[in-house]
DNA sequence: GATGAAATCCGAGTCAC
DNA sequence: GTGACTCGGATTTCATC
């Protein structure tokens, strides 16, 4: 983590994040550099991986993906194969968004998006119960978004 | 619900989601359509909601946020006020991703990012438990993140 | 009512310094 | 790192279906 960002490389980070489609001319003034110079400056933050990409916001509601589910999951056993496969197969699930070993009651942690609960029912008796080595799934619905997928603060 | 997005519309909306940096004219050919046409429907995707906002996606472990941490949060009580005292003061906390009020075991589960297991620990001590109403919290430390933040698909 | 062709203008990307 | 120069794309207009 041998931060070589300084100033000006951390506005930039947090400019584009707050704002993708900022022009460099814009992000330029924004961030008090000249355009040419922070031309350079964003290249370099993308070639040495700070910046990964540049993704459009889709509203989950009007593509109906309006319905929120996390899903904790526990596996039949603890092996490196089981992981493996369990990982893999989850990993193609179009629907997920999330999906983390945790250490705790559960072994995995799933966020999924669904366009409703019969949908997610649907998906939760033939895909999830599915998966290899899943002992137990528990389902908890999301009822209201406080905050959803927030813009990282550095 | 009402889907009034054709093909075209349906084309755009996944290819700015994946690469949220296409010129204009790269978006027009990669969707069959001219520049101005695509343009036009480009911002049309925006002013009506389908398009939120277009982020840069930060490495997260380059700019010390590597650790995730899921948490579930059990309140005193299920009164009105005591669930929008909370949601106001978790919306505040920077570190926090997600904040979802669920059914089930918890009444929250809160997505987290922070430098390391001791910065959560502080974190934990002096913020979470100091949330408003709080009586339990379960903490889930993400050990792999085999997925994370997904794009939505459609 | 939406489309695509053309015309203008501004910014990206590259140069020398 | 700055300033200038060139080229390509963004954006608007307009005729057309």
């Amino acid at each position: 983590m041998a931060d070589e960002l300084d100033r000006t490389d951390l506005k930039i980070l947090r400019l584009l994040q707050a704002n993708g489609r900022l022009s460099n001319a814009d992000l330029a003034a924004a961030a008090a550099v000249s355009p040419a110079t922070c031309h350079r400056r964003t290249q370099r933050l993308f070639e040495e991986g700070y910046l990964t990409g540049v993704r459009a916001l889709v509203a989950p509601h009007k593509v109906d993906r309006g319905t929120l589910v996390m899903v904790g999951v526990v596996l039949d056993r603890s092996t490196p194969e089981s992981f493996g496969a369990f990982e893999a197969a989850a990993a193609k699930l179009k629907f997920v968004l999330d999906c983390h070993l945790v250490a705790g009651d559960f072994d995995y942690f799933l966020k999924i998006r669904v366009g409703d609960m019969a949908d997610f029912n649907r998906i939760h008796g033939q895909q999830l119960i599915a998966l290899p080595g899943v002992r137990q799934t528990r389902t908890f619905f999301v009822m209201k978004e406080v905050v959803d997928n927030a813009p990282l603060e550095f």
